[in-house]
RNA sequence: GGGCUCGUGGUCUAGUGGUUAUGACGCUUCCCUUACAAGGAAGAGAUCGGUGGUUCGACUCCGCCCGAGCCCA
């Protein structure tokens, strides 16, 4: 039984506990029909890093949904995983350890990352408890484990036998601090100071010359071809001639590019192998010869000629001063410079050519345009980031990552003709560097030795299998084909995601999916927002604006975070403001509060009661209650959290506690009123339900003191019970109540001060008990007769949505004429302006005067005189 | 530099062609009414970022500009 004041220290810690404890919100074991199970594929968060806001408001939103289906009959499938493979546990790893990766073998290494993750899972867990979401604890996953890199592995195999991988000598974004290749995505833009050389070039069978403006001089022997802009009429004449490089002598031909950009230097380019990304756009579409000149650990090559050997730097300053000799280096100049940088090192990245297996995509953006067009999107204009995505994409996605730790490739290749061999799905995980491969000599040449691939996959080549590995996606020997355990999951009902990272770990998700199993992996996507600072600004450990989960909810209860997470539309980002956590704290201040009465008033309310006898009042607030149902059942179901809590929130607050249980205490207090009781326990335990999904632990708290001991969580959705009632008559009602509540605040009187006389001019039947004893009314009289008051025409109202299309242009005319009174009413017709309006476009426009004795109140529905002798 | 999203009282937010713009927090005044004063009642406060256009009519649609965020270069 509530009583006292709720405390949400004990009571949320209590419930979170317990429905641990309880395996309230396990998935059942044996399988389960498809239709009704609601499947979600949570993104499995990094927990090296610690918990932040931002994971707090995207697990609440998953949470929203979870319980709201959970309650609408679904089995909800609601997992957990842990990611803690990639680089930031490694460093981790190393960091509490004392050690260093490349002294350990690959699968020993892995094993002391899992030791140390596991204590940062254990945190995580706790911490994730603590916000109260159902997560069903028994369906969580490591992605460092050997079970995901068997996944991880099969997904390579399994494309790799679909001919959606390839190994291609190809340009590889290259850091040489870190030695490793990275991604297009890891590199970030970088202002840096440098020179710019000024070099002649010879026309080839010519006396003419041209300049070039390069801050890359040691590149020169890499240099391939020289690029003129097809509006640079200038040097137009040079298109087709070849140029002689100087002191290396090669001699590359002259081609023309909108690429060149005629802002910098001289408005003619050298294209080498690689100086930048414009280069190997060039290589690619001009076809061009690859001139290796700097290799991977940033010395000079064979192609270099006398500098080989030379570091980068060294070259540069030799083959700058050796250019100066042969007086072909014009001048010399400090510039600052856009170049691209590693963003984990700050280290301006190079481009070389590996070899690098990569997932075909360009040849199928169509296809997976069209999975994204048959997701859902909650907020659906966030699909455009997914189309941009696509629509811009230029690379197929390089998978291939030369680090020591990590999940290998299960390849060896053959040392005599590479021919390559991939490991045996039953085998996996393998590590080629410490397995053997499944075969002895190589089926293409018999040659008896291989070359084990030492790269690793790109982590996000894991993270994009989520749905695989919750729906235990594997090898089946017997009918020798890849199969779901768990099929009934797949695809799955919903993927929560963040809206910074749909183009990767969204598409890639879908992409992978998609490929394996042929059919989109989510029926829908919820995206959600960004969580902000209190000035709207994004939270940054350098500006110091973070704020702690352990912090807030010190300070608040969960469910006063849930309800401020409920407080933006789907997709948008949403400041973290307390006034919105204390805003919720009110509420469930509030409905801790009513409960306390509805309990004392509700002790003998019968458990059934016929609908018919229901009084008026009792009727109209069911059937209020009713579209209120609907509406929030509606806006749950589109993920319009926002509106379903303010709606709720606000019948709740001022419908029913204000009016409603004003009234019911009084009936309760006076008399036996079964049907009040009755009415108030039903639409209380209907309350408490619909509020569950978002004040998850209150309500279940209230529930289990109050009702039948289950928890609330378990509860099925009201239903609308479908009855009929004078909605009208009691909207009318309230308005009286309202009108006669500003009458005493007006008259500076107490809400419960009595009135003598009061004088209904309106429909209000069945209500009139209702309002006397609310609001204290000796004698009330209602009336549907028309009131004694005077009536004065103050002006007209138009219907635009009719006037509008009807007149068009002639309307401002009407409007002219009405605001100077040139009109005539005929009958129900308005004369104006020469035209004649029929009583649907407009209204008259009444003011009232009363004359008579005490005091006349207006409002919506009725007229209202008040004798009163105080 | 490109794409997408957002800009509404002091603050947060609803509203996507119909003229009186929603609600909350805060503010002012009044009221201790036996669930709640962290409550109740009343009130003030917005030319809907700027500008130009389409339309009988624009917060809403279109162009440009400004500001913020995200992604990409």
């Amino acid at each position: 039984m509530p009583s006292g004041e709720y405390d949400p220290e004990t009571v949320e810690a209590n419930w979170q506990e317990r429905w641990v404890d309880e395996d309230l919100y396990a998935f059942p074991e044996s399988a389960v029909d498809p239709d009704t199970v609601f499947s979600i594929d949570t993104p499995p968060p990094t927990v090296s890093g610690s918990l932040h806001w931002g994971h707090v408001y995207g697990s609440i939103l998953q949470d929203f949904v979870a319980r709201f289906k959970r309650m609408r009959g679904k089995e909800v499938y609601y997992p957990f995983g842990y990611d803690d493979n990639g680089i930031a546990s490694e460093l981790l790893t190393e960091d509490e350890l004392g050690i260093k990766h490349q002294d350990y073998e690959r699968r020993e290494f892995q094993k002391l990352c899992r030791e140390v993750t596991s204590k940062y899972e254990a945190e995580f867990t706790e911490k994730m408890q603590r916000i109260g979401t159902s997560i069903d604890w028994n369906q969580t996953y490591q992605t460092i484990s050997p079970e995901v890199q068997r996944v991880s592995q099969l997904s390579f195999v399994d494309l790799y036998e679909q001919d959606r991988q390839y190994r291609q000598r190809a340009p590889a974004i290259w850091c040489p601090e870190c030695e490793t290749a990275i991604s297009q995505v890891e590199t970030e833009d970088d202002e840096q100071g440098s020179h710019f050389h000024d070099i002649e070039f010879d026309v080839v069978d010519s006396e003419e010359s041209f300049v070039i403006s390069t801050t890359r001089p040691e590149l020169l022997p890499a240099c391939v071809s020289v690029f003129v802009h097809p509006d640079d009429d200038e040097n137009q004449h040079l298109v087709g001639q070849e140029a002689e490089i100087p002191i290396f002598g090669q001699q590359v031909p002259i081609l023309e590019d909108e690429r060149v950009d005629l802002e910098t230097g001289t408005g003619l380019v050298m294209c080498c192998t690689f100086g930048d990304q414009t280069d190997i756009e060039w290589y690619q579409a001009h076809d061009l010869p690859l001139r290796i000149a700097i290799d991977e650990s940033g010395t000079m090559t064979d192609v270099a000629g006398e500098y080989s050997g030379l570091s980068s730097d060294e070259a540069r300053e030799e083959i700058v001063a050796d250019l100066e000799d042969e007086g072909a280096l014009l001048d010399k100049r400090a510039i600052t410079h856009t170049v691209n940088v590693h963003e984990r090192c700050g280290t301006s990245v190079e481009f070389l050519v590996k070899d690098q297996w990569y997932i075909k995509l360009l040849d199928k953006r169509e296809e997976y345009l069209e999975a994204g067009e048959e997701m859902d999107w909650y907020p659906e204009k966030m699909f455009t980031r997914y189309k941009n995505w696509i629509e811009g994409l230029q690379w197929d996605w390089a998978i291939s990552r030369q680090r020591s730790s990590g999940i290998p490739f299960p390849v060896w290749y053959c040392g005599e003709c590479e021919h390559v061999v991939v490991a045996d799905r039953e085998d996996l995980p393998v590590d080629p560097l410490s397995d053997d491969p499944p075969v002895d000599t190589c089926p293409e040449c018999g040659h008896d030795e291989f070359v084990a691939e030492d790269d690793v996959f790109d982590t996000w080549a894991t993270s994009s299998l989520t749905p695989l590995i919750n729906a235990g996606w594997d090898w089946n020997p017997e009918t020798e084909e890849m199969e779901l355990e768990r099929d009934e999951l797949y695809p799955f009902d919903m993927r929560p995601q963040g809206h910074d990272i749909i183009s990767f770990w969204l598409f890639h998700t879908v992409v992978k999916c998609y490929e394996h199993t042929g059919e989109v992996p989510f029926d829908s996507v919820m995206i959600n927002g960004m969580v902000l600072d209190e000035n709207r600004e994004k939270m940054s450990k350098s500006v110091g604006n973070i704020v702690s989960p352990d912090e807030v909810l010190d300070k608040f209860p969960v469910d006063a975070a849930r309800y401020w997470a409920a407080g933006s539309a789907v997709g948008d980002d949403l400041p973290y403001q307390e006034k919105g956590l204390v805003a919720g704290e009110k509420l469930i201040r509030k409905l801790w509060n009513a409960s306390k009465l509805v309990e004392s008033l509700t002790e003998d309310a019968p458990d059934e009661f016929d609908h018919d006898d229901l009084k008026a009042i009792d009727r109209w607030l069911l059937a209020s209650l009713d579209r209120e149902i609907e509406f929030v059942t509606e806006k749950l179901d589109n993920r319009e959290f926002s509106k379903a809590r303010d709606r709720l929130r606000s019948f709740f607050w001022h419908t029913f506690c204000d009016d409603y249980l004003e009234i019911a205490k009084q009936r309760l207090r006076e008399a036996d009123d079964p049907s009040a009781a009755y009415t108030l326990q039903t639409v209380h335990r209907r309350f408490v339900r619909l509020f569950a999904p978002i004040l998850a632990h209150v309500t279940e708290e209230l529930w289990h003191d109050m009702y039948d001991g289950e928890s609330v969580h378990a509860q099925s959705w009201p239903e609308p019970l479908g009855l009929d009632a004078d909605v009208e008559a009691g909207e009318t009602a309230m308005a009286v109540v309202g009108a006669l509540r500003k009458y005493k605040s007006d008259a500076q009187l107490s809400m419960n001060a009595s009135i003598d006389e009061v004088e209904v001019y309106g429909t209000i039947d069945g209500f009139e008990g209702d309002i006397s004893g609310v609001m204290h009314v000796d004698s009330l009289t209602s009336t549907d007769e028309e009131p004694p008051i005077e009536s004065v025409t103050s002006g007209i109202d138009l219907d635009y949505s009719i006037v509008g299309p009807e007149y068009g242009s002639k309307v401002p005319d009407i409007e002219a004429a009405l605001a100077q009174d040139d009109y005539e009413l005929v009958g129900d017709e308005l004369h104006v302006a020469g035209v004649e309006l029929g009583p649907d476009a407009f209204e008259v426009n009444e003011e009232r005067t009363y004359s008579g004795e005490g005091e006349f109140v207006e409002t919506e529905g009725a007229l209202v005189i008040v004798k009163n002798e105080n």
